[in-house]
This record gives structure tokens, C-alpha cells and sequence, in this order.
RNA sequence: GGCCCGUUGGUCAAGAGGUUAAGACGACGCCCUUUCACGGCGUAAUCAUGGGUUCGAUUCCCGUACGGGUCACCA
């Protein structure tokens, strides 16, 4: 077969060669050990934890000197979404994710480019009619229903499934066949012409998971679509060799197809990056673990925990545990540090799939936001409220000293109260004391109600005065306490309960439940003092029964 | 089904051929406390399984089971 024929009947265009590229595109000039990195998503409109899970490559690129850029992998015409590559920039810059190079909201910057996989057409071309030229690439043109029932007589005769051996059809046809079709105008894919021995396995080493054998591809895989577009493999492989990625870290479900990745860079003769496949989050369904999906799990989305509110520094912490096994460690000895200054490392980073725990999520939010000022707060909730809780956005503007006073209860300190980790459950949490949304959510203490309850309610008015201080405001509700026939401490009342009708905590409960309307809620007269004494006294009024 | 990856408490996990097998979240209990919290202390709970190798294996090797992934002109 005369494969110079052959290339020239599929790519009359293409005139360059791989070595115009290789000049385009020089080694990068960096410090010895440098990473080179990128995220690649496609442009779906869908960022997920997976995209966020896989940008701390920007932390080893920018450790070691090196380069984190965004590629846009955009060779799958249907599933292209408007906007999506905006979401993805913005979803980043979010989390404080930015990068040196690539694709960028008005374009694009970086020596390497285009970034976006279908502007490199060309490319992905000439490297393809390369192939062709030395006999290992050929155009296939059977269709989709060649193909299915190629599947299925696989299926039937309990053989691989695959484009293979007797299966590959077009593998060996004389270029006359070719191009009576090619002048037919038939449909056509390039495909790899492969030598591969389903019995030979490679080594291949992973950042992550160390030393691996993968079985040699066999497969006469599709480099080319029949638009022109290149598939992810052939993409992949074109693009991290050009970009002079170093490390190509993606989630594990890319193990399966690593075979064919690692023949091509070898027949290319191209040095492999090192490849670092990270494990899928997973989640607990009934009880089963499977993976985060797309459909089924809203927490996927990172959409989700922008919605609920995470500080996005909160949610950079909890992936950052899940990521690398020493971080909680690290950030446990080192409250107060910035996470970046933590050094991470491939070594650290688990190879098992870990599920995705929401509660240490809160914990690890709760935990942060105790931690913050009640400007910060204040802030964060209301940037949130302005997206998702008009209403609450709204009050806030209008009385901002009233928010902050009230989100400074319980804080600073040595033990700041942590009564939410997102700004949804601070909402929440706040709601009472707004007289807007004040609302009665817990019973009143059962040994305080009946008719002690406006008798305790009474007492409590009559004697308060806003001038005492916390001691003075104390002293008092022990008395009336001990007057009404409570145990002031409580401790008394559990050794002998026949004594009194209750103890101080039923009397402070109520008090609690009058005047936040729930039994858990901060100090006292602290909220009262919040609340003002003309709120104070109309909550308490109106609570009598 | 073929192939690949994985398996330490409920969850996230450290660990190394010899350890009382860390720590965190969660649960429970106790303590502190005027309330709500916070905090402190403590308890329960783990090396999937069978064979090797070894004086010794949770750690190394092989098999099994289980879980996950993947087998497209999707990425």
C-alpha cells in the first residue's frame, strides 16, 4: 500500500508536519522539577466537585515553579452548553483556583494555544496524516449500524467487544476501496492501526498510585470523528504533548483507557507525562457505596454548595482533608495558617474512592465560621442572601448594625459558639431575632408552663432592668427562681425532685423559648440586649398564655 | 462477560514485616456550667477472606469474595 497516496487522498490540506510544531511549540523554560498542569473540562455547563478535586494541580504547579492552565476539551459539538466555559472560570476563581494560562473569559492567553480543542484541528490533522504516512493510521468506514452489529455478534459469540483482528474490517482494503467511497462521499473515521498484544502488559507509573501494568491496547480505536474532530485520546495525547503538560491528573475512570493513551504517546515517540489518577468520590445509596452522579446527586454540582452556602474557603478545606491524608493534621496544628501555605503532595493523596461525608463538611464549616468576625459573616451572608433569599438581603441592608450584633453573640473569645456552617442554616438560625421572622418553633419547658408560666413571665418583667449587669441580671433570675419554688441549681432539684417544681433551667428555658421561640438559642440577656427592651418585653408579654 | 482499580472502626484515615494499630467526624457517657452553647475527659468500634514467604504478617506474594470503574465517531 502506498500510505504517501493514502495521506494525500485524506489530508490534501495539510501540508505542515509535526516538526513545524515541535518548533511552535519549544520545551518550556522552567526550574528543574516544575509541574506543568491543567484542568480540561468539557464545556457542559455542568462543574462539578470532580473539576474542583482535580485543580490542586494548581497547588503543585505553583509549589514547584510550574504552570497551571485551562484547556477546554470542546470536540463534542453536541453536548456543548453557552456560557459553560464562563461557569467554569468563575466556579475557580470562586475557590480561588486561577490560572497562568489558556482559555480565559475573552479569549485566551499562553504560548501554547488555541486552548480550545476545536481551533487545533489542524493539529490533531497533521499529526493524524503523520500516522497515516508511516502505515499506522487508516480510514474506516462502516457505520453506526456496522458497528452495533459487529456488538452484537460479539456479544453472541462471548468475544471482546471492540474494533479488532477479523473485526476491523477496513484495516487491510486496497486504496482503490478507499477511494471509491471516499468519492461516494461516505462517512469515514481515522483509525489507529494497532500492533498491540492483548497479553503484554506495561508498566506504567502513576503519580498516585506508583507502579502499574496495563494491558497492551489491541484495538483499533477512532483518532479521528468522521467531522474531523479529534476523540479525547488522540486530543488528549496531541494536546499535553504540544502544552508540555508534566502531569496529567484526572479521575481514575481514564485507568481504563490508559492503554491507548500510552501506545500512542509511545508510537508518537513522545515522552509520556506523568499520569495521576485520582479516586471517584463516592456515596453512601442505601447500602451500597457508588459514585457521585451527575443525575441522582445535586451535591455534585458545585453550584450546590454555592447554593447552601459553604464558604468556598470552608469547602477548600474539606477537600483539601479528603485529598491529602496529612492535611487535617497540618491545619490542626496550624489553625490559623492560610491553607496555601500547606505543602501538598501526590504521595498523600488516597487511591481508594472515598465517600463524600456532608457532616464533616459542616463540622469542618462550622469549626471555620466560629472562627470568623461578624463582619466577615455578616458579609458572606449577605452576599448569599442576594442571590438566594431576597427577602433576608433585603433586612439586612436595612438594619445592618441590628445583623451584626446579632451575629456577634457567642463570638470571638477562646470558644466562639458554632451554631451553622453555611449560610442557609445561618439564615436560618438568625431568623429570630428579626421581629419579621420571629417565629415559635419549640414547646415551652413542661415543668414551667401551666400557670407558672405567666407567673415566671411576670416576675421576670417586673424585675428586669437593662442597666444590670450580667451578675445583677443573674442574681435576679435566682431569686425569682428560688421564690417561685424552682431549684436554683440544678443540681438540687435532680437529688430531690419532690422538693420543687422544677429547677432553674426549666425557668431559663422559657424564658429561652419566649423570647427566640426554640430552646436552643445564646445567652439570655444577650439576645436581649439585641433584641432591645421594648422587643424584650413584647416577646415575654406575648408569650403569657 | 473481558480488562483495570480498590478493600484498616459507622465515615475520612495514619501506619510499618515485630506498635497497647495514631488522629479527625459521628455516636454514646461523664465532667465543667445559671441557661443555650463551647470546652475537657472517656467509652464502644477497624486491619474482607483463604493460602503461602517468614522466627513473626494487617504490612510482601498468589488465589477468592466483595465493592467500584470501563469496554462509543462522550469526555
Amino acid at each position: 500500500m502506498d500510505y504517501s497516496a493514502l495521506a494525500n487522498l485524506l489530508f490534501p490540506d495539510i501540508t505542515k508536519t509535526i516538526a513545524d510544531y515541535e518548533k511552535q511549540y519549544p520545551p518550556r523554560n522552567l526550574p528543574e522539577g516544575a509541574v506543568v498542569t491543567r484542568i480540561a473540562p468539557s464545556p457542559t455547563g455542568f462543574v462539578h466537585l470532580g473539576n474542583l478535586y482535580n485543580a490542586i494541580g494548581e497547588r503543585l504547579a505553583h509549589q514547584t515553579g510550574g504552570v497551571f492552565y485551562l484547556r477546554i476539551e470542546d470536540t463534542d459539538q453536541k453536548r456543548e452548553v453557552a456560557g459553560a466555559v464562563e461557569a467554569v472560570i468563575d466556579a475557580m476563581n470562586f475557590y480561588g483556583v486561577h490560572f497562568d494560562e489558556g482559555v480565559t473569559k475573552d479569549g485566551e492567553s499562553g504560548a501554547y494555544g488555541p486552548y480550545r480543542q476545536r481551533q487545533r484541528r489542524e493539529l490533531y490533522q497533521t499529526v493524524a496524516k503523520s500516522l497515516v504516512l508511516r502505515g499506522l493510521a487508516y480510514p474506516c468506514f462502516c457505520t453506526e449500524e456496522d458497528l452495533s452489529a459487529m456488538h452484537e455478534a460479539q456479544e453472541a459469540a462471548k468475544e471482546n467487544y471492540g474494533y479488532y483482528g477479523k473485526y476491523a474490517v477496513w484495516r487491510d482494503r486496497p486504496i482503490e476501496d478507499i477511494q471509491s467511497e471516499l468519492e461516494k462521499g461516505t462517512e469515514w473515521v481515522l483509525r489507529f492501526r494497532s500492533e498491540g498484544d492483548a497479553n503484554q502488559m506495561i508498566p506504567v507509573l502513576d503519580g498516585i498510585r506508583g507502579e502499574l501494568k496495563v494491558q497492551e491496547n489491541y484495538t483499533d480505536f477512532v483518532l479521528l470523528k468522521s467531522d474531523g474532530i479529534p476523540t479525547y485520546h488522540f486530543a488528549h495525547v496531541c494536546d499535553d504533548h504540544f502544552m508540555r503538560t508534566t502531569h496529567v491528573i484526572r479521575d481514575e475512570s481514564w485507568l481504563a483507557t490508559l492503554p491507548i493513551h500510552v501506545q500512542l504517546f509511545d508510537t508518537l515517540g513522545w515522552q509520556r507525562p506523568v499520569y495521576c489518577h485520582t479516586a471517584t468520590l463516592m456515596k453512601m445509596d442505601g447500602s451500597s457505596k457508588r459514585k457521585l452522579s451527575k443525575r441522582k446527586d445535586p451535591e455534585l454540582a458545585l453550584s450546590y454548595y454555592h447554593e447552601v452556602g459553604y464558604p468556598q474557603e470552608a469547602t477548600w478545606l474539606y477537600l483539601l482533608t479528603v485529598l491529602n491524608s496529612n492535611f487535617e493534621e497540618w491545619h490542626l496544628a496550624n489553625p490559623d495558617a492560610d491553607s496555601r501555605e500547606f505543602t501538598f503532595s501526590l504521595e498523600k493523596m488516597s487511591t481508594s474512592g472515598s465517600l463524600f461525608d456532608l457532616e464533616k463538611l459542616d463540622n469542618i464549616s462550622k469549626e471555620y465560621l466560629s472562627r470568623q468576625s461578624a463582619e466577615f459573616v455578616y458579609d458572606g451572608l449577605l452576599a448569599w442572601a442576594l442571590h438566594y433569599d431576597a427577602a433576608l438581603a433585603d433586612r439586612m441592608t436595612k438594619k445592618p448594625d441590628f445583623f451584626k450584633a446579632a451575629i456577634n453573640v457567642g463570638r470571638g473569645g477562646e470558644k466562639p459558639r458554632k451554631d451553622y456552617g453555611n449560610w442557609k442554616d445561618a439564615a436560618a438560625f438568625l431568623s429570630f431575632y428579626d421581629a419579621e421572622t420571629f417565629a415559635l418553633v419549640d414547646e415551652c419547658p413542661e415543668r414551667a408552663d401551666g400557670s407558672m408560666r405567666n407567673e415566671i413571665l411576670n416576675r421576670y418583667l417586673d424585675t428586669l432592668s437593662f442597666a444590670d449587669t450580667q451578675e445583677e441580671w443573674f442574681a435576679k433570675v435566682k431569686e425569682l427562681t428560688e421564690e417561685l419554688g424552682y431549684a436554683a441549681q440544678p443540681k438540687k432539684y435532680k437529688k430531690n425532685p419532690e422538693l420543687y417544681k422544677g429547677s432553674i433551667v426549666d425557668v431559663t428555658n422559657l424564658l429561652r423559648v419566649a423570647l427566640t421561640g426554640r430552646q436552643n438559642a445564646p445567652d439570655i440577656r444577650e439576645i436581649s440586649q439585641v433584641l432591645g427592651e421594648a422587643e424584650t418585653r413584647r416577646r415575654l408579654s406575648a408569650y403569657r398564655n
